[in-house]
RNA sequence: GGGGGCGUAGCUCAGUUGGAUAGAGCAUCAGCCUUCUAAGCUGAGGGUCACAGGUUCGAUUCCUGUCGCCCCUACCA
């Protein structure tokens, strides 16, 4: 709704500018800094003043004169130097809410075609951590807020089971545990350990062990050897090893409401040929070259010119296909985001995966036909890779290869949606035993290390959530049954968790603190969702004492809510409830989901400042209590509107 | 050395493409539960927006320089 009336005026303002100066501008409207001054603010005055050498003032008033008539606007004023503030009549707008109630208001997709949005992307070869939970809820969020405004998305969660990390693993099973295939069948089956613990610190032991010992190094090459071609027992190992450990990480996602449409796998980006038909258009092209000397003989590598601009040094080049033969990283991503946008010729072959318990299907790429009917996934539109900021550098190199082969539009359309790592607080740090040095202890934080086994893995911060949201609970509805309490603190603990990970914005660091984490006061998702669980409260109570909730259409004519809405406490709560969508629009044009997040604080905030003021059920008179209830139940449609592009739950009491 | 990011209240962070009196949470202090649940609300204190220049009607925001911190610069990702 307020989207709609931005346009109108917007547009209308850009009439203006072309009718009486002949000048096109884009109008942009702000929200004025005091709620007094209005609902809108235009600025474009002073963006005119210098090129017609003339005062804002004096244009903001010829400007204004145009807008007056429209009906959604009460009154026009200049203000200032030059801004134009609108006041919209209230009780119209307020009206036209209560009729489209219910109606979907998509403001349009912001792109035409498939968007897929890559996430999570976890090493199948050890727990999550809470670095991966800030990619997949930055991801998951990211994903929601495009699907909100009618795009069509497809997310792909890649798994890399044919690197580096899945062969350290495997090598350490093989070499150092002697494990053969029934062991590990054995370990993966058992009940009573979590595999994925138990590979966090295998890999932990086994990068210290190449430490002291590089000849071991050796495995590593043999493991991936034999991964890349796909047979032998230690390709057998890499297989079961890192299936159990996905559908692990896709279980820990699940518990924080994450869900996957397909997981493309490194594995058949090799055996399907994927990686050989790049790897020919790039030489082709001469995207990258064989290096004869220097201390990239023998290798592939695409020269630091192309991705880093004329000046970049030799070697800083990137090896793409080791001496050894076998394929960076890098070059299988080159393969795959040639194939995300439909132009590598070759598609892959899809099974099911799992079905999650909504119905909704998740599949997995295979090198063999399967029976089923898969969805038509690959050849998007516009591709966003959520992938931290470290490995912007890796990014770029794959941009480049797109690049070079000609793809211009879809290297503009690959967007690198970096986010700053989570680090760890040196209290936390002191907290979890972690032996810190004199410099340590005096930085803002301390790096996580998947290879030292450093890190807080991601179900244990889940689980130490829902246990203090659950003494909570416990605390404040023992007459309630054990296992709806239990879901009730898991819907707390997930909500302070997605807020949490979602509240900096992308470039900053999070020193990851437990005190922090574990709050459920002030600026977090409890927070939010306690104020969707009073307005609950209040309905429900209103309806178990009169039966039913008034007939709003009919109660509310505009005059009386214009009389109502006088009010500017209430107006300003149902203005601020209006702009869900709008928050959400502004959040994708910034690339932030941090602004939907702080939206919904501050509406949440809006509604608890309303609840303390008005008494909604108590209210004497009838048009009255009318009004007080449906803005209640308004919010509390946007609230839960905004929660779950936020991907938070809603408890049914806290 | 090269590339990128950051520096805003005691702490953690916002700050809408340059705009009106720089905001929030936490922490501290002082208040508010016989009410639709206090996981809440009200109020107070707390700022040289790192520093110095520049651009202009106007700079926390853009440019240059200085200082400090972080990340990348692997035949790991």
């Amino acid at each position: 709704m307020f989207q709609e009336i931005e346009r109108t005026v917007s547009s209308a303002i850009e009439r203006e500018v072309a009718q009486q100066f002949g000048l096109t501008v884009k109008v942009a409207l702000e929200q004025p800094k005091q709620t007094s001054f209005g609902e809108l603010a235009i600025p474009t005055a002073f963006q005119l003043a210098r090129q017609l050498r003339r005062p804002p003032r004096e244009i903001a008033q010829s400007l204004g004169a145009g807008l007056a008539h429209q009906a959604d606007i009460t009154s026009v004023e200049i203000a200032g130097n030059g801004y134009i503030n609108v006041r919209l009549n209230r009780g119209r707008y307020v009206r036209s809410l209560i009729e489209t109630r219910g109606k979907a208001e998509l403001s349009g997709a912001e792109t035409a075609g498939k968007i897929i949005v890559e996430h999570t992307n976890i090493n199948p070869n050890k727990a999550a951590h809470i670095g991966h939970l800030r990619n997949a809820i930055l991801g998951d969020t990211f994903v929601r807020m495009l699907r909100r405004l009618g795009n069509a998305v497809e997310v792909q969660n890649y798994i890399d089971n044919t690197g580096v990390q899945v062969a350290d693993v495997v090598a350490a099973f093989h070499y150092l545990e002697k494990k053969g295939v029934d062991d590990i069948r054995a370990l993966i089956s058992d009940a009573n350990l979590r595999f994925d613990y138990l590979c966090w610190d295998l890999y932990a032991r086994v990068s210290a062990y190449y430490k002291e010992d590089p000849a071991a190094l050796e495995w590593r090459a043999e493991t991936l050897h034999a991964i890349e071609a796909g047979h032998g027992e230690l390709a057998e190992l890499g297989k079961i090893v890192g299936d159990a450990i996905v559908e692990l990480h896709l279980q820990t996602m699940y518990r924080l409401c994450v869900q996957y449409d397909l997981l493309p796998r490194e594995s058949e980006i090799l055996h399907l040929k994927f990686w050989t038909t790049a790897f020919e258009l790039l030489k082709q092209r001469g995207a990258i070259h064989f290096e004869t000397q220097g201390k990239n003989a023998n290798c592939w590598v695409m020269h630091s010119s192309q991705f880093r601009g004329e000046d970049g040094a030799e070697e800083d080049s990137k090896v793409i296909v080791r001496s050894n033969g076998t394929v960076t990283y890098v070059g299988k991503d080159i393969a795959y985001q040639l194939w995300k946008f439909g132009l590598l010729g070759r598609d892959f072959f899809y099974r099911p995966w799992s079905s999650y318990p909504d119905g909704h299907e998740l599949w997995v790429t295979t090198d063999q036909p399967n029976d089923g009917n898969p969805p038509h996934f690959g050849g998007a539109a516009k591709v966003f890779n959520v992938i931290d900021s470290r490995q912007s550098y890796l990014q770029d190199v794959v941009v480049a290869g797109l690049r070079t082969l000609d793809f211009n539009a879809q290297a503009d359309a690959s967007i690198h949606f970096s986010y700053e790592m989570v680090a760890l607080s040196p209290r936390t740090c002191v907290e979890l035993g972690i032996a810190l040095s004199e410099d340590d202890k005096r930085k803002p934080y301390i790096e996580v290390s998947g290879r030292k086994g450093l890190g807080v893995k991601a179900d244990d911060l889940i689980d130490k959530l829902i246990e203090t949201a659950l003494a909570e609970v416990e605390d404040r509805h023992p007459e309630a049954e054990a296992a709806e309490r239990q879901d009730v603190a898991k819907q707390i603990a997930v909500g302070a968790l997605r807020y949490f990970m979602l509240k900096f914005t992308r470039n900053s660091v999070i020193a990851f603190d437990f005190h922090e984490a574990l709050s459920f006061e002030g600026e977090t998702g409890p927070y939010v969702q306690y104020a969707a669980v009073r307005a609950g409260n209040i309905l429900r109570k209103f309806v178990e004492r009169a039966s039913c909730l008034p007939q709003f259409e009919q109660v509310l004519n505009g005059e009386a809510l214009n009389r109502w809405f006088e009010d500017e406490d209430l107006w300003q709560l149902v203005l601020l409830a209006s702009k869900s969508d709008s928050a959400v629009a502004r959040a994708i044009a910034s690339g932030e989901p941090a602004h939907v997040a702080k939206y919904a604080f501050q509406l949440a905030q809006a509604f608890n400042n309303f609840y303390h003021g008005h008494q909604v059920i108590a209210e004497p008179d009838e048009q009255r209590r009318a009004v007080l209830l449906w803005l209640t139940q308004y919010v509390r449609e946007q609230l839960l509107g905004t929660l779950s592009v936020l991907g938070i739950e809603q408890p049914p009491y806290m």
